[in-house]
DNA sequence: ATAATAGTTGACTATTTAGTTCACTATGTT
DNA sequence: AACATAGTGAACTAAATAGTCAACTATTAT
């Protein structure tokens, strides 16, 4: 009983987009609210804090984004075909973004995580949680990968950690020059240090 | 004639200090101007703005980091011997930082400019400079490398490209985790990314 | 219909923040 | 010695910001 309102999900789609296309210190609650259309006061009503909504806000972004990395890296998949989707994937979702707000935005947990992790220990926490799942797709991947006899990577979780700090590093300096065509051969560099042969990178 | 006086530095190095263990949207000027000692009369005498402080201060600690990267990536040195050294070197100040702050803090131009590139241009064009400057020092690593027939990179900008990125990645995320471990065998990734075989690794 | 309750509003306070001003002080130069 | 000037400091303003509150409104369950 009582009254309904969309408000929690409009204030969460408001900080998101702020926080991607600007940062976490440069956005203030009066702007969060502005952009959601809701009154200070209902801010509160929902939420303690910035930070409060900011990890919210990342973990119900994160609940759809993986529906769609279940599909990419569902194990009906070939696993460096998995890889390749993904990285196919993030570029096609950068692009949007350039079109939408003239700029790469990159990945929205990695930059808030550098941002605020020696600040804000719930948001770190939330972002760390998140990365480790992206790291637990690849590291299927691989694992897969190397049990097929595609690469040798008897090691997979250090693998995966070394591809998810080259993706995420690329998604970073696509951020900081603006540019999609840094991500554009983005599987290129991981299948070189998984050691994936030319022939298989064409096959595959 | 007149006055002299060190407050210039004394402000470079508190916002040095403050963007690397927090962040820039999170270091007011009043914070800067406490820990330089420094009233804040002084600061607009020597400075516009925030970012005016920070373009000069992030140069300025550039300087100082060339000549040492000028030590590291020596012509003198063996190629393949420049990256490892850099990688240990890069390990050592993260230890260092862990030490006195008790926080691995990871790159500060990669961080600020990840925070702070869609909000302020002349900041993000001077890390966009910084980070162009170790591109090539990778760059010219690579190339000799390659011309010393240790690898097979035909296209060293690109490779440098994609070591940077993977350094950077592997850096922030030591950096979002607290931990210095993931940069241990930072090297290892990058010589896979190159194709190093294992025996030169061992000699190099 | 109405009572209970979920959500809204705008006006409010207190604090922090960026940036200014101007009289003052210390120092190198002549 | 004294002058020109580089740098200092404290008090100030104006704006932005986080957070509060109590009266109000819409909805739903009974």
């Amino acid at each position: 009983m009582g009254r309904v309102s969309d408000a929690k999900t409009r204030l969460m789609d408001a900080v998101s987009e702020l926080l991607w296309t600007g940062s976490y210190g440069s956005t203030t609650i009066d702007q969060i609210c502005e952009k959601a259309g809701v009154k200070k006061g209902s801010f509160y009503y929902f939420f303690d804090s910035k930070s409060d909504l900011a990890v919210e806000a990342l973990d119900a972004g994160w609940q759809i984004r993986q529906t769609e990395l279940d599909r990419i890296f569902s194990p009906m998949v070939l696993p460096l075909d998995r890889i390749r989707k993904y990285c196919e994937f993030s570029y096609k979702v950068q692009l949007e973004m350039k079109e939408k707000y003239g700029r790469v935005l990159g990945c929205p947990q990695f930059a808030l995580g550098a941002e605020v992790c020696t600040l804000e220990s719930r948001l770190q926490k939330k972002v760390q949680e998140i990365l480790d799942c992206k790291r637990k797709y690849l590291e299927s991947a691989v694992r897969d990968a190397h049990a097929g006899g595609l690469i040798k990577a008897p090691d997979p979780a250090a693998k995966a950690r070394m591809i998810l700090a080259y993706y995420e590093g690329l998604l970073t300096q696509a951020r900081i020059q603006n540019d999609v065509e840094i991500l554009r051969d983005t599987v290129g560099g991981i299948f070189a240090m998984l050691g994936v042969k030319e022939t298989e990178t064409a096959i595959a």
